[in-house]
RNA sequence: GCCCAUGUGGUGUAAUGGAUAGCACUACGGAUUUCGGCUCCGUCAGUCAGGGUUCGAGUCCUUGCAUGGGUACCA
């Protein structure tokens, strides 16, 4: 479609030179309206001074389109300018995507340029939790968007593995400790409240007995408790990232931050800079009306520790240091001030931060049918990304969290994402792929003489065989559009029209029929080229391509 | 109060400023029921309200209303 498109402006620029902007292309809703429509008329018609009907005329009046690409050129409605495309142009894709196979989709749009993708990033105090799914599954499909359309992914988790959350971590642990020996010892206010935080005291009692009670004003103890503590929930965490496949390649630790230096050297900057300020023993930064901010930040607390928005701004410079040509980060809406902060704050240190984007999505609500699902983040009833994926399973999990746009609330429906059948959304699109290897294992199996390499796609003529040849010639403009927006729920909106049209191209059409050979061939490669582009889209939004349900 | 996001049939949602607003669930009516339990086709019904920009607005601007989030020397 990108050829095609690229061929219509050539020759429209070529003609008429007074055309200087781009010529944009629509693919109409409606089916009388070509393949491919431009409102370039309409766009150009007060510039050129003429009515658009008139202009759109003159267009096509004075380019000569190649037969075997554009069959029909028509103007429309106030000045459309509709092409129909050749189905010959639609066939030759079917080959085009049997030999492309699990590259058919892919560009090199992003060739040569790099893309630092940073998510998940939690703190390893306690399991994830449900909501954090979101991040999670939106995270992975995105940076397989990116690597689809040629960039050189690196898939990065910042490690929050310094600052008072620990030592609040460290102050749990060794509470539930101490009430393993005496019940009474006292909980702190701000401590985790989850199970998982007795289970790291248990074992703890269980290795050292209580040869560490009474001694957490030890620095040794306390570093030993919150160490404890960081690894049984990190180990966790990562366990249920492996269920989803998920693996970063970098872990970044924010102790690195001030290990070399480099927080240091930020506030260094900003005194320098003199856009940072000491009050009431703190240091704050200063923050411009002019930018939206209404008052001056804590960048450093009287106690002498930063607050989180120091490293965050020294994390987002050494990334920015590394050299990406993108940096993305994903945050839930809960973070949709935090982050502004952080990039004034890198900008303000003299770094350009065109290069950072960042992802906001809006929260998630669970229920069971109609029932609701409680998500009490401090009490124990905590629902957990585990629990969930034990649930639905990963497909579904993954399915349900990439299926709407990222700026929408998701209402997300347990019941419905367990449920096998036709109401499932992530059913009805696995079902149309493991139902066109059903084909294939009964060709195999009852009508052997129908597999061959050699087929005839000019057979291929009926209303619902050209309705899914053109959907699937769509593929590879879908993932760009996708991944130029980083919105992978378009290539769900886009398999549900391939399994859609697929379905009914099955309906209407028997597949194999050892009476028609010719027939039966082509129509095997066309269920073959469809299993391609939905197994490709399933990789992308990350979920698996089950030949058997 | 201020800042950000979002308001689309009964429900959940889709739609680079384009032509008759798409899909799924629900309800009802049909078709296939000889490639897999399925699937297909049809009917009912929708852009929060008021202004504005535009040849053209669900989409952009503005006001109001509603919902969610933020507004810490928590992250």
């Amino acid at each position: 479609m990108t050829d095609v498109k690229k061929y219509i402006t050539g020759l429209i620029k070529n003609s008429l030179p007074e055309i200087d902007s781009e010529i944009s292309f629509d693919i109409p809703k409606e089916i009388n309206h070509g393949d491919l429509t431009s409102n370039i008329a309409l766009v150009f018609s007060k510039k050129a001074g003429k009515k658009p009907r008139d202009f759109a005329t003159e267009i096509i009046n004075t380019i000569n389109f190649d037969k075997n690409i554009i069959s029909k050129v028509e103007i429309a409605g106030p000045g459309f300018i509709n092409f129909f495309i050749a189905e010959d142009f639609y066939r030759n894709i079917l080959n085009e995507i049997l030999n492309n196979k699990s590259e058919f989709g892919k560009s090199d749009l992003n060739k040569d340029k790099t893309a630092n993708l940073e998510w998940v990033s939690a703190n390893p105090t306690k399991p994830l939790h449900a909501g954090h799914g979101r991040q999670i599954c939106l995270g992975k499909a995105i940076a397989n968007l990116l690597e689809w359309t040629g960039y050189k992914v690196t898939r990065e988790y910042y490690y929050n593995d310094a600052g008072n959350q620990m030592n609040k971590l460290a102050e749990s642990v060794y509470a539930r400790y101490m009430q393993i020996i005496y019940p009474e010892f006292p909980f702190p206010d701000e401590g985790y409240h989850g199970e998982y935080i007795k289970n790291i005291a248990s074992l703890i009692y269980e290795m050292r007995k209580d040869s560490l009670k009474d001694k957490f004003d030890d620095e040794e103890t306390k570093e030993f408790f919150k160490t404890a503590g960081e690894n049984y929930n990190f180990k966790i965490i990562r366990n249920t990232l492996n269920k989803l496949g998920i693996h970063h390649d970098i872990f970044f630790n924010e102790s690195d931050l001030y290990n070399n230096g480099e927080i240091k050297n930020l506030i260094e900057e900003f005194k320098n800079r003199k856009i940072a300020y000491e009050k009431e023993g703190a240091l704050w930064l200063r923050m411009e009306e002019s930018e939206g901010f209404d008052k001056d930040k804590v960048i450093v607390k009287s106690s002498g520790e930063p607050t989180y928005r120091l490293p965050d701004m020294a994390y987002h410079i050494d990334k920015i240091k590394r050299g990406y040509d993108l940096i993305l980060d994903i945050f839930g809406s809960d973070h949709g001030d935090t982050y502004k902060e952080v990039l004034y704050g890198v900008k303000k240190a003299g770094y350009d931060i065109s290069n950072i984007k960042v992802i906001i999505h809006q929260m998630v609500t669970f229920k069971m049918g109609n029932e609701s699902v409680k998500m009490s983040g401090r009490s124990d009833t905590s629902y957990y990304l585990d629990e969930l994926i034990d649930d639905i399973g990963a497909d579904a999990t993954q399915f349900f969290f990439v299926m709407r746009g990222a700026n929408t609330h998701l209402d997300f429906d347990i019941k419905l994402a367990k449920e096998q059948s036709d109401k499932n959304p992530v059913y009805y699109l696995q079902y149309a792929y493991a139902r066109i290897c059903g084909i294939f294992r009964n060709a195999e199996n009852e009508f052997k003489e129908l597999i061959s390499d050699e087929f005839n796609p000019s057979i291929l003529t009926d209303e619902n065989e050209i309705n899914l040849l053109k959907t699937l010639s769509r593929f590879p403009d879908e993932v760009e559009d996708s991944a130029r927006t980083f919105e992978p729920h378009k290539i769900i909106t886009y398999l549900n029209k391939v399994a859609s049209d697929f379905h009914t191209f099955y309906h209407n059409n028997r597949v194999l029929d050892a009476e028609q050979p010719e027939q039966s061939k082509a129509r095997l490669k066309l269920a073959d080229a469809t299993r391609i582009v939905l197994k490709n889209g399933f990789g992308i939004i990350g979920i698996t391509a089950p030949e058997r349900m």
